[in-house]
DNA sequence: CTGAATCCCACATGATACTG
DNA sequence: CAGTATCATGTGGGATTCAG
C-alpha cells in the first residue's frame, strides 16, 4: 500500500527522536535533574551536617517519598556521579549517601530553587488566586 | 465485606495525598518548577535579546517541544504570575511572552541548572559508563 | 535496615486534526 | 499565527511483598 502503517510509522517516529536525542543529549541530563525527588534528594545531602545521610534518614527528611523512588533517584544519582553510595557491613547493614564533588555544585543550584520556591510561594499563590477569579468574572 | 473496595482505598489514598498537599503546599510548586519544559521556556526567556519572545519563537527555540505542552507550559507560568502574555490583535495574531520580575528571579536559577547540564555533560556520561562497565563486569 | 521485584493504574505527554 | 480538542500511549510512581 502507498501509506505506511500506523507501527512503521512510530518506528520511524521513535528512531527520530533517538536520533534527536543523540543529537541533544543535553536535554535529556537537563529532564533528569528536573525531577521533584532529585531536587529535594540534593538539597537533603547538601544541608546535612556531616555530609552524608542514611537511606532511612533521606526517607524520613523528605516528604511523600516513596522506598521505590527513593531508591531509583538515588541509583540514578550514583550512576551519574552525583553521589557515593557506602555501605557499612554492620547487622543491620548501614548505607550513607553522599554528595560528590560534582554533585555538590548541583546540589547548590537545586538547593537555591528550592529555597526560592519556599520563599516566593505566597507570591506565586496571590498571583493564582487573582487569575482564576478573573477566569471565573469572565 | 470487612475488607474496603479497590475504590474505596484509592479514595482513602486521594483524601490522604490532599491533605498533604495543603500540609506542604511548597513541594507542589517545587514539583511544578522541577520540570523540564518550564526550564527551557524561562531559561528562553532569560536569554531572549528584547526580554520576549512570540509563541512560534518559542516553539523554534525550544528543541522538540510539542505545541500542546508549550501551550501548557505557558498557561500555568501566566497563571502563576511568572510570566506574562500580551496578544496584539493584528492580522495575523500575535502573541508575546515575558517574563515578570518574578520569573526573572526564577529564570536565572533555572538558566544556571540548565548552564550546569550544559557544562557538566561529558562529565557524567563519562560516570555513566564506568559505572555501567562496573556493572557489565561483575 | 536497605533494598529488589512485582503488579497496577492514573496521569502526563505526544500525535493529529480542526478553528478563529 | 496561535492556539483547542480529541485520542492513544508510555510511564511515573504508589502499594505490596519478599530477601539479604
Amino acid at each position: 500500500m502507498a501509506t505506511r502503517t500506523a507501527a512503521a510509522l512510530r518506528e520511524e517516529a521513535r528512531a527520530a527522536y533517538d536520533a534527536f536525542v543523540k543529537e541533544c543529549p543535553t536535554s535529556q541530563l537537563l529532564a533528569r535533574i528536573s525531577d521533584k525527588w532529585v531536587g529535594l534528594v540534593l538539597s537533603a545531602l547538601g544541608e546535612a551536617e556531616q555530609g552524608s545521610m542514611r537511606y532511612s534518614e533521606l526517607g524520613r527528611k523528605i516528604p511523600g517519598v516513596s522506598q521505590k523512588m527513593l531508591t531509583q533517584t538515588l541509583r540514578s544519582l550514583e550512576r551519574d556521579g552525583i553521589v557515593t553510595r557506602t555501605v557499612t557491613a554492620t547487622v543491620p547493614v548501614r548505607v550513607d549517601y553522599r554528595l560528590t564533588e560534582l554533585g555538590g555544585s548541583l546540589g547548590c543550584l537545586l538547593s537555591s530553587v528550592k529555597q526560592w520556591a519556599e520563599n516566593h510561594f505566597d507570591e506565586v499563590s496571590a498571583h493564582r488566586d487573582a487569575y482564576d477569579e478573573a477566569a471565573a468574572t469572565a
